[in-house]
DNA sequence: CATGAATGAGTCTTCATTCAT
DNA sequence: CATGAATGAAGACTCATTCAT
């Protein structure tokens, strides 16, 4: 038992390590600029054993993505929970979007490309939609509460509820590429962690009634 | 010299040619999605060519990049211009940023690549230093106008100006990011225009005293 | 001793399997198209274990193949046996042929892949001799009854009684051939049937004398 | 112009020799048993420079495949032609297909191939269908003549055309299989000859009323 | 200058075989 | 004996780059 446990255990570390090599390289290199050759070496085995755990290239990829995706709903659930206003259940999508992307960026990368269209190529349709639904599930969830907040006469009556969500989401995508660049030449971390706030702050605003 | 005007006309034609084809290869596809046959395809001219104009697809992509934000400086010069309120110029700049994103992309693209590593390893320090330079010279021109707005009592007094101009970018960014998605799955492309409007109107609202 | 033949038995029995599941897929798909992975999955064994039976893929696939040969043996014996009169028994090696090579393809298959070139590189020149002394001890033991029917005056005095047997072997063969067709794109399995008796009844009113 | 034509003359050489090499290669391992890396040794050409005149590996097993059906059709036209009697243009055709066979066995060995189904393995639906057709047609040319025969008084009237021609293809492939045996270990030549004329004879003497 | 044929390194993927457990 | 994870040598195919014409 004690041998199949450390058996078992190989298994499920180099599971792992392709799949953290995987999510690195895919989030450094994106989809096409990453090798299976890149893959077999960082983690130290041989190309042909990525293949016993991942029927192809592309599944791995998906399964980065769907890792990700699934590991940011569960910690959305969690901090949306704990608050009680509207606003603060928005604003705690808001931020926790940008808070695991940060955490783990390869996830944001990894879902950023997918919606760039050149990124696309030679990513199957079946895989694109798997995604692109996810997406969409939490554009969904976020237009929730904001309905919620129009039919309580807190927010305008004439405010789209998904189209407010994708500004939203946009809005935190265009400072989260900002704030994952390493080298910050163009702006420090401060006046980020600033923008985050002012930025939602800013868009709760214009969403309020009068 | 007729004879040798009409064969520097030539080689000019084909350079363009060259460029124009790159540009929106290189915008439609990225950079590893393009190839130099489809370039010499749609420019009716043999592959051999292509290296005798840009010494390699790498050089012909930097190229492509560079004279995309030389074009971009142009017109948003001229626009700005053309407006006199501060608000209209700070509006024009961010209108002009989608608007010529949105008709060439490639620009958008190679300053949103530049957020990525895997670009980052194909380009020399120096084109990076150069491009981020052209970045934050437009984030300059638009914080000026900023400040004159804080100077002028119409904007916030505790305003950061370079913050602001920051956040307007990436904003900006976010939603083009999303316009450029041929394949409207998530948004229509009405939607689309209105939030360009409700954004900018946002954000300076925002900005704006009292 | 019980534990023993159990262990035995469990020997013979994991041998089998393979063995069966081998007949069935290279029969199918041929030497090339048959994996070691479609062999374990079939068995339920592991690949490694079909490693302990045979030494490899290649020694497994003339295995199969001398079993089949064997069993053809067994089968022509008995059904000739079955028929007094000397045209019954000729009829009877013709059909057998048939018949067991539709049921067992795998044997009909190993004999025709000798006659071509590429599987003559793998396999050993022993191999293939014993493989040719089997076919030529068919055929000699079709000559057999031709020859008596000769001298009984029943055929033509003129046959080749070896010639015959080897007409008689290739006409089945290339009828056989077209039968293996599981998609019958070409003739329906019916007219087959009607070709295997009108062959041989044709063969055999050829070469009976006047 | 003598240049052009050098260079012209080369790309028709290598496209022969690629074809050449192909042929012989196909006919002598099969379609899975070729690689691309023996074509381009035997050719001397490199691997890449195979895609420059194929599209694809199956794409030049087609050509090779229509290019000796098409031979052998003009072949069959011509000989039909010189016989004037119904008998003798079934012969012609019986005979041509042996004697063409016997001479470019590269399509004999590739159309029997693909007429076995493990072989039909990565090739495609429409290749498949490609090359069915054409021997289709080829069993119909030669039911015409039989339905004639049939027609005139000269066959039985239960003959079945269709049946009768596919019989004497597999009769004759079953022949040439053994007679394209480079080393006669079964049988002779001289005895080859006579099995192809008696076989047919036998085969027009079964099909004629009374 | 222009061509486009040729190259060969590189990419994903498969599979027979081995070996530690 | 049995396992099945791991390997690595191919294999089909692509594409930036070169070079003879």
């Amino acid at each position: 038992m004690n041998q199949l446990s450390r058996r078992e255990q190989k298994k499920i570390d180099n599971r792992n390590a392709i799949f953290e090599a995987a999510e690195e390289l895919f989030s450094a290199r994106g989809f096409q600029g990453t090798t299976l050759e890149a893959i077999s070496e960082m983690t130290g085995l041989s190309k042909g054993t990525v293949y016993l755990y991942f029927k192809s290239k592309e599944e791995l990829y998906l399964m980065v993505c769907i890792k990700g995706l699934e590991g940011f709903r569960g910690e959305l659930a969690k901090n949306v929970k704990k608050k009680k206003s509207l606003e603060g259940k928005i604003k705690a999508i808001y931020l926790t979007f940008i808070e695991y992307s940060m955490r783990v960026p390869m996830v944001f990368r990894v879902v950023q490309d997918l919606f760039v269209e050149r990124f696309r190529q030679n990513i199957s349709e079946k895989t694109l939609n798997d995604i692109i639904a996810a997406i969409m599930e939490f554009l969904n969830y976020g237009s929730g509460f904001v309905q919620e907040g129009i039919d309580a006469g807190v927010f305008r009556k004439d405010l789209d509820p998904y189209a407010f969500s994708i500004l939203c989401w946009r809005i935190a995508a265009g400072l989260i590429e900002l704030a994952l660049l390493k080298d910050p030449k163009i702006v420090e971390h401060d006046s980020l962690e600033h923008m985050f706030d002012m930025s939602i702050d800013l868009l709760l605003q214009g969403a309020k009634s009068d």
